[in-house]
DNA sequence: GGGCGGTTATGACGATCGTCATAGTCGTCG
DNA sequence: CGACGACTATGACGATCGTCATAACCGCCC
């Protein structure tokens, strides 16, 4: 049920996926969505983002222990170009998705800002171990997180990936 | 009419302003949308982002023709965390909302990707003409639309301007 | 086997959505 | 002055939204 949640998030935003989508797409049954979430939308929202936010952290953990940062960029890159062209640019970042939530689900927008902060803390940990001063490694972390987060968003609109290669090639440029 | 439609679309989405929300904003009478929007909600928003993204398209222009690159993306990022600041962390890019505009509406997208298109090459023009390469400056242009739509969004998130203002930092040292 | 708590089925509620039809107002031009 | 066009007021329509109440189901423990 989150999974699908998550799913549908990524395609269309929080605000036009009502619920009766979800439980159509995870199959679940509708009358419990309130025993499993009695806090509603709202809930789900948050526990989807979270979960979401959560999984991508994993992969960000993946990718820096087994690479240099710059490596670890363009893999990144070239995963979110995969999804896109997948999904024909309908699948986003669910994170971002979240940031841009409603009043109503402004849950999922906290636990949106809870998110991007842990990819920012991972990705400027392994910089301070290749050396980086603190004040220079939080920002490079900022800029990776704020650039491809930005270059989805650019590139689904764009129907390219063109905007996320170039900003991966321009981050590795200057992470090298 | 359209600069309600804006101001709307930037504090909820497009999908969570109703037309209704819009007349009342903007105080024009609700019987006339259909009258001067025989399209709807859809030509709407894509007139609305297409407004927009001039706006923001002019603004561009200023900057690059005062100053050199690094002080432009400078101002841009000041002008940016005075919209958040002044509006409580409610108000984004109104094109970054028509990005993720859900499908019923997706006019709004494609003038979402033109707006884009728009400010990199406009950005990549004041790049090649100090002296960058065609490639080079494309690659830069798209990382710092990218960055700071991406920025704006994460600022939002996280409600504190700082991911905006680290990735400004991030973009002057590199561009100087 | 009998009860019982956790889960699901079903459908209703008020609200609100996009859309449009119809009837009115109002300025302008002949 | 009268008619005609552009614009507005009002309210209805079907659909869909989030939410919840109520009744049925089902597996497990005594």
């Amino acid at each position: 049920m989150l999974d699908s949640a998550i799913v549908l998030f990524r395609e269309r935003g929080v605000a036009a996926t009502s619920l009766r989508d979800v439980v159509a797409h995870s199959g679940a049954p509708r009358g419990s969505i309130y025993h499993h979430f009695p806090g509603g939308k709202q809930e789900l929202a948050s526990e989807a983002t979270r979960r979401a936010g959560d999984s991508i952290a994993r992969l960000f953990t993946r990718l820096v222990a087994s690479a240099d940062p710059a490596a670890a960029v363009d893999r990144l890159v070239d995963h979110w170009s995969g999804v896109l062209l997948d999904s024909d640019f309908a699948s986003t970042c669910p994170v971002a998705a979240a940031a841009l939530a409603p009043d109503d689900t402004d849950g999922a927008r906290v636990a949106a800002g809870v998110a991007f902060e842990q990819w920012e803390d991972l990705l400027a940990g392994a910089l301070r171990e290749r050396g980086a001063t603190p004040g220079e490694a939080a920002d490079r972390a900022a800029l990776v997180v704020s650039a491809i987060e930005g270059a989805l968003l650019v590139s689904r609109a764009r129907r390219t990936d063109a905007p996320l290669r170039a900003v991966g090639r321009e981050l590795v440029r200057q992470l090298a």
